[in-house]
DNA sequence: ATGTTAATTGCAACTTAATTGCATTGTACT
DNA sequence: AGTACAATGCAATTAAGTTGCAATTAACAT
């Protein structure tokens, strides 16, 4: 029943601390990107105390350790969601926040085109639709 | 030999001063997305005083009226570049900051799929590749 | 040219996301 | 229990961007 990531990082030796098992669980039953801020009143909700530095910091972590990635939907802060689900970008409702998932077919031969297009070594890239969600059209 | 921006700004009754044109003329004659904060080292190399809270005041301003578009290439800062020029999408080197753009064939089906599985009404959208550029490689 | 008016600007203060130093706390292991 | 050092809280700091307000100035009329 204990989340796959959080054995990982313990057999890294990584501690297992009440604000990592909140976090990773939350990012794991949560089906669309989360901010900082967010996350951290996710945590207050459920009564784990902690500090926003800590919020950060453990982000930050998670990054490192591949567990998560930076989903960068708003121009002020950034998401941030768990990796190793299928490949798959957002979109974000300009009127209401709510933000979904959406996965392409023809997203493969867009990023095809784009190795052979440019002379770059392409190695991520980053896609988001705007726009109202149905309730807010 | 004036620019059209700055034509029909002044024709919609707004004034031309020395950063206006200043900042669309290096808008105009930039080939990448440029951010606010470059944007007024470039003034103040080419020798035009103006504060940096100008500077973004303008750029919120050119955003208003429609002559400029976020780019949003980096989490820590956003960049922006005139409109109307063909639709492309950006290559960002991690090394060496280097940006370049590219224009994709297949975009077109990618952004029909999106509006066929998705309910929302899309209305744009942002799309960034990140790599090595052929001389950081 | 000079005067008038409202758009634009500079400056300082402020906001907000995110980062950092450092002393303290708590997890994991013996 | 005792130890080590990863993790945390707290305060200070950084950096992008915003805002209020008084001073300046472009545009237009006289
Ligand atoms: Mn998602
Ligand atoms: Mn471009
Ligand atoms: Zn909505
Ligand atoms: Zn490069």
């Amino acid at each position: 029943m204990k989340s796959d990531s959080l054995q990982t990082l313990k057999e890294k030796g990584h501690r297992i601390t009440q604000a990592r098992s909140a976090i990773i669980e939350l990012l794991e039953n949560t089906d669309r990107p989360i901010a900082a801020k967010s996350l951290y009143t996710m945590l207050e909700r459920i009564g784990i105390k902690v500090n926003i530095t800590t919020v950060y910091r453990e982000l930050e972590f998670l990054l490192q350790e591949n567990i998560i990635e930076k989903v960068p939907l708003k121009d002020t802060e950034l998401h941030y969601e768990m990796k190793g689900r299928p490949h798959h970008h957002h979109l974000l409702c300009t009127s209401c926040g709510n933000i979904e998932d959406i996965a392409l077919e023809s997203e493969h031969t867009l990023l095809e085109e784009a190795h052979t297009v440019s002379a770059y070594n392409i190695k991520r890239h980053s896609l988001a639709f705007y726009g109202q969600c149905p309730k807010c059209q």
